[in-house]
RNA sequence: GCCCAAGUAGCUCAGUCGGCAGAGCAUCUCACUCGUAAUGAGAAGGUCAAGGGUUCGAUUCCCUUCUUGGGCUCCA
């Protein structure tokens, strides 16, 4: 038989013999290759190591240690979890199961229980199925391949509604194939048939898939964990029913493995809601009602301060700095469209004399009617109104989230009203601001997302007026070097945006800042400035906000310090223990003598061993324990403890001070 | 809003197969006066989330509501 030629991912040719595999072309490479293979690419599309190769095919060994090769594993596993649910639940049948980010999940339907409703999981079955799944990998089943056509598929579907509507092609699986008439299904054999088959003409396992899959159940598989159960609709539509999904983590090692747990317990010990509560620096009290929060002193403090530096900063930044009431007559939310669009959202109204009056979820009605107070000139703009604007916004109970989704909040909101012909530097200045601000609170590493028009017959404004914001938001993020990915009609109705994603200490990404372009509103309230031709003209509007929300960014910064803030935000940034009490006076002086200097200092006197309130005071994440005795009342000097430092005795009082003094500077003023 | 789970002292959590509620830390008092990550003793602290039901008796079993957590949907 003739040789084929393949060709290699680096451009070398190799030949090999006819009916080589996949897996054959990887074993006469290397044996290192061969025994780390999962699958193949060959002419771009992912194969089995069993597929057999032609002449002229372009093949890339997939290994597992690749993306592509852990992506397979995790397919896998979510196959074998599939296969264990089955099983073990007779009667259930499943939706659809893809690899995600981390792992992977499947989708199930259980028989009725006694209430008629589908039964659903109870945290100890993860366990039993497990259990099952360790079972199946010991088997080694096969990934067997097969192509049926659609109407033996149904037949061997036939119990299972959400496979047939795959087949019938109304429902999108990525991992499913439905094309021409044909399906790909994969079947596990099993070791022995089950009890209650699921699948006519099969002893065990199979799904619809369009593959590729690792050789068999023993190869690769075995480095997972099943997480949680959760609920999700099908086809993820609130109005369709709800499955019971169970998700895993799936990894091609064990380190990986464990590594990824050990991330888990890593976020969840930095995980805001509990350094707020163990920092004593904000609760959200059950008397309170959902998704509302009260500020303690020392969370008071650290808010304070941000909202100082983001004052100072929008000053120096040409803003004007207006207020707006937290409550506003419905008309005005009906004439900015709120009320049209977001009623659902909004807390409902109180009955006044002269009609309803809402609490506001948007500070821009209000901002335009200052715009709208008198006539405006073109001599004025950009004219940019800031407000730290608490609004109110009615988020379904399934969603709050901390401070991360929270039903009242404030938004360091602007609008910016600008000619045409100003916005496109309006902008570039825009971003480097935001970029700015953002880097003083610690910040890096950015990514921004440019989303454009959706659907046109949805949205507001002109071809011309899309197609140029549009590419005056591209050009400032090109002008800025900003990594930014385009969500195509990821647009508002009313206007492009680019939102700005930070990536914190431990790696995650948080979507901060927004600039929104709006095109709608200043027709619907009837914004509009006199030109220098003496004519009317609408202006550009822009919604921007950086922190988003102060809750949100203050969560945020919580978990990317892990609580422990830099000095300049710091709720208590000395912290002062006297060795003995007939240390006190002198500790009391040098308490004054920081506080002078705006240096945030306490004292914890002499009643507990030095060493539990060093230990108490490190538990706090203070900056900087001071531990004076005799040889510092002696010569004026204090012992400096500092977060994550060495100890040092003997420094100078004014030495110290100057040293903090400095160091606030040098941060708050990036 | 939907699915699942949870709610016991300020915090972290035991516990009661239905019979007077427990620990550690924190708090307060007393003693100790100590140089870099836990000194000792004592006291006080609870409508066992709330309401209803079953029961001789409910923190425990059942129902409803509230709050929280994990997801889904949503996020101007």
């Amino acid at each position: 038989m003739a040789d084929l030629t393949i060709t290699l991912p680096d451009g070398t040719s190799r030949e090999v013999p006819a009916g080589t595999t996949v897996g054959g072309l990887a074993a006469s490479i290397g044996r290192g290759l061969a025994k780390a293979a999962v699958i193949g690419d060959v002419n771009g599309v992912e194969r089995d190591l069993d597929w057999e190769l032609a002449d002229g095919d372009t093949v890339a060994i997939i290994t597992a240690g690749s993306e592509r090769g852990l992506y397979t594993i995790r397919h896998s596993t979510t196959h074998v979890m599939a296969q264990a649910v089955l099983e073990l639940f007779p009667g259930s049948t499943f939706a659809i199961g893809p690899p995600v980010e981390n792992g992977f999940y499947y989708d199930f339907e259980l028989p009725p229980g006694p209430d008629g409703k589908p039964a659903t999981f109870v945290p100890e079955d993860l366990e039993r199925i497990e259990a099952r799944m360790r079972e199946i990998l010991a088997e080694a089943q096969p990934f067997v391949r097969d192509e049926l056509t659609d109407a033996k598929a149904r037949e061997v579907f036939a119990g299972h509604r959400y496979k047939l509507e795959i087949i019938d092609g109304e429902a999108d699986d990525p991992t499913s194939a439905t094309a021409s008439g044909l399906v790909r299904t994969y079947e596990n054999p099993p070791a022995q048939p089950w009890a209650t088959p699921a699948f006519a003409g099969y002893p065990g396992f199979v799904d619809l898939c369009r593959g590729p899959h690792v050789p068999d159940t023993k190869s690769f598989l075995g480095h997972f964990k099943l997480m949680r159960v959760a609920g999700a609709y099908w086809r993820g539509d609130e109005h369709k029913p709800m499955l019971q999904r169970i998700y895993g983590t799936a990894w091609a090692t064990k380190a990986e493995l464990d590594e990824h747990l050990h991330q888990l317990e890593e976020a969840a010990k930095r995980d805001h809601r509990k350094l707020a509560n163990e920092l004593d620096l904000l609760s959200f009290p059950e008397e309170l009602g959902g998704g509302l929060a009260v500020w303690h002193p020392k969370g008071g403090i650290v808010r304070k301060l941000m909202e100082d530096y983001s004052r100072s900063r929008h000053q120096a930044g040409g803003y004007e700095f207006v207020y707006t009431p937290n409550i506003a007559n419905g008309k005005l939310f009906e004439a900015s469209g709120h009320l049209g669009f977001y009623a659902d959202g909004m807390y409902p109204p109180m009955q006044m004399d002269n009609g309803e009056y809402y609490p506001k979820p948007m500070n821009c009605p209000g901002h335009n009617l200052i715009f709208n107070a008198r006539q405006r000139s073109y001599r004025e703009l950009p004219l940019r109104l800031f407000e730290l604007g608490t609004v109110y916004r009615y988020e379904k109970s399934g969603t709050l989230h901390g401070l991360m989704r929270i039903r009242g909040f404030t938004q360091d909101d602007s609008h910016i009203y600008c000619t045409p012909e100003q916005a496109h530097d309006e902008i570039r200045s825009l971003l480097v601001f935001v970029l700015s601000v953002l880097r003083a609170f610690g910040f890096e590493d950015f990514e921004a997302s440019l989303s454009t028009r959706p659907a046109k017959a949805e949205t507001v404004g002109t071809d011309e007026g899309w197609a140029e914001a549009t590419e005056n938001l591209r050009g400032a993020l090109e002008a800025e070097g900003l990594a930014y990915e385009v969500d195509e009609g990821g647009g508002a109705f009313y206007g492009p945006k680019i939102d700005v994603k930070v990536r914190d200490a431990i790696g995650r990404s948080w979507q901060l800042s927004t600039i929104q372009y709006d095109f709608n509103m200043a027709e619907r309230m009837g914004l509009e400035y006199v030109g220098a031709d003496v004519g009317r003209h609408t202006q550009i509007m822009m919604h921007r906000a950086l922190f988003g929300s102060i809750e949100r960014f203050f969560g945020v910064l919580l978990e990317h310090y892990a609580g422990a803030f830099p000095t300049w935000m710091a709720p208590v940034q000395a912290r002062i223990l006297p060795v003995r009490d007939d240390h006190e006076p002198y500790a009391a002086e040098v308490a004054v003598e920081l506080a002078a200097l705006g240096i945030r200092t306490d004292v914890v006197e002499a009643s507990e061993k030095l060493g539990n309130r060093i230990r108490k005071a490190k538990g706090e994440k203070i900056p900087y324990v001071l531990v004076v005795g005799d040889d510092d009342v002696a010569d004026r000097t204090v012992g400096v403890n500092p977060r994550g430092g060495e100890v040092e005795r003997g420094v100078g009082l004014d030495e110290f001070t100057q040293r903090v003094v400095d160091e606030v500077d040098d941060q708050a003023h990036v």
